[in-house]
DNA sequence: ATCCTATCCTGGCTGC
DNA sequence: TGCAGCCAGGATAGGA
């Protein structure tokens, strides 16, 4: 499932083919694919806007509009667990899960993807605003050891759960708080106010790691969902320590990989490496 | 404050 | 071969 690596992936390929252009028509086959909006308002709000420029805000793809020169708001695009977002000549004929289509002036069209239909096409006047919610970005100079050492500190939640919340730190997903924690020998259900100075620097220096090194791999590509806007899996999915190894060894340790349930989400962990922690 | 459950969705998988 | 039932999973809402 798109997480930051692979949102990141999917922002940079297809900026190049939206930056500039301008939308002349949408076609949407899924309403609820706008979250409320209609898609007579939806239409009116992007036809005619100039896509200014393009960034990634946790696992979402920012597309920033413009209209007569002037600002116009932004399409958020959230992948959710299926999503995909490419562009192709607007005379290929848009495959069965194509929720949404946006023409463009080149005679190209972007294209959401979505065989669930869990993802997001929204249009928001104010995108800062949309976006506020959302905790720090984990490749940004914001965060440091120091800041999620005390984040950490502020609560009382299990570490899995609480690093899937975005609204704590943005952008991670189960597969790579799985692989982050596994680097760092920490239990998915460590209380977060329970680690250490040194343990949360080895964390923070971990998601890092994990995420750039994803990046650099174009994300991961375990199923038939995710795909790079070129149509390309990526290759992270082959540097997997614990996530979806159930039963194989581990490769620091030897141990079999396990796989428990933490926060209603398949968690894998190695029990030798990652001890379960005294008081739950 | 934190946790738990249900909801949204579909295709793939299991079991009969 | 066909089919019912179960499952994953990001985000969010509502209840405990």
């Amino acid at each position: 499932m798109p997480e930051l690596p692979e949102v990141e992936t999917t922002m940079r390929l297809v900026a190049p083919k939206l930056v500039g252009r301008t939308v002349v028509g949408t076609d949407v086959s899924w309403a609820r694919t706008l979250g409320g909006l209609t898609r007579p308002a939806f239409a009116r709000s992007v036809t005619g806007c100039t896509i200014r420029a393009l960034r990634r805000r946790a696992k979402q793809i920012v597309l920033e509009l413009e209209r007569d020169g002037d600002e116009a708001g932004a399409l958020l695009v959230h992948l959710r667990m299926t999503g995909r977002l490419y562009v192709e000549p607007a005379d290929q004929t848009a495959g069965a899960y194509v929720r949404a289509s946006l023409e463009l002036d080149d005679g190209r069209s972007l294209r959401f993807l979505d065989v669930r239909k869990f993802g997001r096409v929204l249009y928001v006047r104010d995108a800062d605003a949309a976006l506020a919610h959302l905790g720090p970005e984990p490749l940004e100079p914001g965060f440091t050891p120091e800041s999620l050492h005390a984040a950490l500190h502020t609560r009382r939640r299990a570490l899995k759960p609480l690093l899937l919340d975005q609204t704590f730190l943005a952008g991670l997903g189960n597969i790579y708080v799985d692989e982050s924690l596994h680097r760092v020998r920490l239990h998915p259900l460590r209380r977060s106010n329970s680690v250490r100075r040194p343990e949360a620097e080895a964390l923070h220096g971990a998601i890092q790691d994990v995420l750039r090194h994803a990046i650099e791999l174009q994300g991961s590509s375990f199923d038939r969902f995710y795909r790079t806007p070129e149509g390309q899996p990526g290759s992270y999915q082959d540097e997997f320590r614990v996530y979806g190894r159930t039963g194989k060894p581990c490769p620091r340790c030897g141990s079999s990989i396990r796989r428990l349930v933490v926060g209603q989400r398949g968690t894998h962990i190695c029990p030798t490496c990652q001890r379960t922690p005294r008081r739950r």
